[in-house]
DNA sequence: CACATGACCTAAC
DNA sequence: TGTTAGGCCATGT
C-alpha cells in the first residue's frame, strides 16, 4: 500500500498499524514511539486527517484519560466506542474509565 | 510568513 | 473530584 501524506503523518499511521486486535494505544505514547513525545497535539491531528480510515485502526488509539476523544469515521465517537466494544477492550458503552 | 485549528496533556483552582 | 487555563506540535489558510 502507498501512503501519501507528510512524513510525521505516515510515522504516525504506521505506528497506528501495528496496534494489534483488541489493543489500544494513546496519543501520548504514539508521539513517544515516533520520537516525538511532545508531539501527542500533531498525533491527534495526523488522526483526524487520516484519509486511510477502514485501512487503519485509529479507532484504537484512545486518549491517556481513558476518555475515547474521538472520531473521524461516518458513525463518529459513537461508532469508535462500538467498533473498540466490538473488539473487546470496552465493556460498558459509556466513555467512564473509572467504571 | 503570521494566524487559526484540533480526535491532547499537565498543572492549578 | 470536576473544571479552567496555559502550553505544544504539525497543518492549512
Amino acid at each position: 500500500m502507498k501512503l501519501v501524506g507528510t512524513a510525521f503523518q505516515i510515522k504516525v499511521w504506521k505506528e497506528i498499524n501495528k496496534i494489534p486486535k483488541g489493543r489500544v494505544k494513546t496519543y501520548k505514547e504514539i508521539a513517544h514511539l515516533i520520537g516525538k513525545p511532545k508531539s501527542y497535539r500533531a498525533v491527534a491531528n495526523a488522526c483526524g486527517k487520516n484519509p486511510y480510515l477502514p485501512l487503519i485502526p485509529c479507532h484504537r488509539v484512545i486518549r491517556s484519560d481513558g476518555y475515547l476523544g474521538g472520531y473521524s469515521g461516518y458513525g463518529g465517537i459513537e461508532e469508535k466506542r462500538k467498533l473498540l466494544i466490538d473488539e473487546g477492550f470496552l465493556d460498558f458503552k459509556k466513555d467512564d474509565p473509572k467504571k
